[in-house]
DNA sequence: GTATTTGCAAAAGCTTTGCTGCAAC
DNA sequence: GTTGCAGCAAAGCTTTTGCAAATAC
């Protein structure tokens, strides 16, 4: 999960938006800010009690409902690698689609100046304000193909 | 869900790969084929049920893997608008994106032969096999933007 | 006749909700 | 002091699984 810096600062967001910083969502906030990898609710929570040992798996829920009704976090599904869970990530200002390996499970993430214009394409063509969304690709990476 | 003539024949596709074509195989596959709206596995349960009142849900979910595996029908999510069902559709030669709308819950398909360069450029650029994939935007369909 | 598939019911997995007490401002 | 949030436990919803009986070839 490179290019940190491009990512919204999840705390100062919520602070403009005049939304309750309770010490939960303190701690979330910087375990989401702060993520290596794609992380599912029951990740956050057990990183999440690293820091509030109290911290309730109900809790996780209803952070993420709050952050993605502002458009602060993206909900993956990364073609279902492993069960119906969900992952998530700090938005950013420019979008980028996943591909996920179904040999060896690794994420991978790509940015692209066409997936951009390939938005607009829609916006324009169908007239459709796009607030969200999500492009995955599920296949063999580069590394499982010469392997093979 | 226009353009069927370029969705796979389900039917043909399977007896060409070999796979038993039982009575309740051939009744999903008759209504997945025939769908005009994308139908999750609730719907196409009971719509085969129709056909064969002893059809059960389970044999659904069986025969849905069963056609997921062979990359026959796609598995698409419609940016969860009602809750964590999943949606099935019959694959199709040229892949094309949904357009959820958050006002007036419509799902739009968009095909474009951007969408397919973008795919060669990701498979290109990153040596990454693509074996299937989900594109999906969610947003304020035209209708609703312009009723507002 | 043999191997697969089905129905049924039960369980599993992830997520949401009702309620009471606690925390934020 | 008021308003909204957290914890807990229970329920909800979709999907999967074990097993005996039925079906396909």
């Amino acid at each position: 999960m490179p290019d940190l810096a491009q990512r919204y600062d999840l705390r100062a967001e919520l602070a403009r938006r005049g939304v309750r910083l309770t010490r939960q969502r303190r701690v979330l906030v910087e375990v989401i800010q702060h993520a290596t990898r794609h992380l599912d609710a029951e990740a956050l929570w057990r990183q999440g009690q690293a820091r509030d040992a109290n911290l309730n798996l109900a809790t996780v829920y209803r952070t993420l409902a709050l952050l993605k009704q502002h458009g602060l976090v993206d909900e993956l599904d990364l073609m279902h690698l492993e069960g119906e869970k969900h992952y998530y990530e700090v938005s950013r200002a420019q979008s980028h689609l996943h591909l996920a390996c179904f040999r060896c499970g690794r994420i991978e993430e790509f940015q692209t100046e066409e997936f951009e214009k390939l938005q607009q394409l829609v916006e324009q063509t169908c007239g459709f304000a796009i607030k969200t969304g999500r492009l995955e690709f599920g296949g063999v990476c580069r590394q499982c193909r010469e392997r093979a």
